[in-house]
DNA sequence: TAGATTGTTAATCGATTAACAATC
DNA sequence: TAGATTGTTAATCGATTAACAATC
């Protein structure tokens, strides 16, 4: 359900940037292909964000919302394994807008440690508490092979990671008072082929 | 639910790996976090795939979930938009492993048309329709900026388009008879942003 | 006032869990 | 036979939808 949150502050910014005041839960519904009243109930969860006979105001949504997810302050991000994914997620700009930087580097690989890419000096694994403790760091994206992720995850928890955006394609074994959100490409890729061979079914 | 089978198959491709003959839907649940009923229920939806008494065979059950998935023929795959990200999940090779490979390139920046990126040839976006035909190509990884994803996706659904993984932070709006999937990882660290705000009510 | 739209309640629908007879 | 485990049924739980009084 707080997926559904993520939508509807990904619209209502795309909305504020085209100038648009306010919206209504129908007009929202029809942008994301959902039902008036669930967006209203969704929001309900939390609080009373809208004016009757009006609408909601989309800045003033946003930012709610903001603060539900957590995300009204910048959260300061390690990216742990600097290689193709690593790299190509740190040159996607996007988080900063949405309230996530990544400000440290980490790697075991000789050949990346104590370089820069893309201006961010990188860290060996082993300075992860160090500097998570004075960056005062709480999220770590992971993006290192399958094979090492359960290590690192390890390594992560020791230093005191609360949250693992998780990007290896294998369920981490973590305490429960560490987040985890997982993100594996192939297993996308299966939905939408599941979704294409039973699509007369569907519709 | 369909999410689920997905991680079914990963974890009883692991199993196999591993040299595991056979599992149990209580020890499939162990390791994924889940109930030993649900995953049985799952299953049941589809057929019966398991022996009473003995539990699933592992090798059998993977290819049991990879024809339920649409995943026992390998599907060639477009990429269409070759920058950072696009650059990064095309040398990410974990999709080949689980019946997908990308076997055409596009994008329409005259730096990269014509040029070959990992190995394949980068064609102009006005090529999409022909080449999709040739190479039979039914889906798409749009990894394209924001801005521009809408109209690439108006041509891939010209072009025939069944199925479009979507990688750009908008909602895509695409006629029924195509199937999509979105992965923005913005939303993905928001998520994460909000399980950690929220973890002691949780715990 | 008339029209639009919220927040909320009650009704519906679907998904998860628990229990167990059937099977190996 | 005793122990393990499935597939399935019935019970529980949660999520979605529909309807509408209250509000602007």
């Amino acid at each position: 359900m707080v997926n559904r949150l993520s939508l509807y502050l990904r619209e209502l910014q795309q909305l504020t940037r085209d100038g648009t005041e306010t919206t209504s839960s129908t007009r929202l519904g029809e942008l994301l292909g959902l039902t008036g009243a669930q967006i209203r109930k969704d929001l309900a969860y939390f609080g009373q964000f809208g004016y009757p006979g009006i609408g909601y105001r989309c800045h003033e949504l946003s930012e709610q919302i903001r603060n539900i997810l957590g995300t009204s302050h910048t959260w300061p991000v390690a990216l742990v394994g600097v290689g193709n994914l690593g790299r190509a997620l740190l040159r996607y700009k996007g988080f900063s807008l949405r309230g996530f930087e990544v400000v440290a580097l980490f790697d075991v690989s000789p050949t990346v440690v104590d370089t820069d890419v893309e201006g961010l000096p990188v860290f060996h694994l082993d300075d992860l508490a160090d500097t998570m403790r004075v960056r005062q760091i709480r999220l770590a994206v992971l993006s290192v092979p399958a094979a090492a992720a359960q290590q690192v995850a390890n390594r992560l928890v020791v230093a005191g990671v609360e949250g693992i955006l998780n990007f290896a394609p294998v369920t981490l074994s973590l305490p429960e008072n560490v987040s985890t959100v997982g993100v594996d490409l192939a297993i996308e890729l299966e939905q939408l082929s599941f979704a294409v061979v039973n699509r007369t079914e569907n519709a």
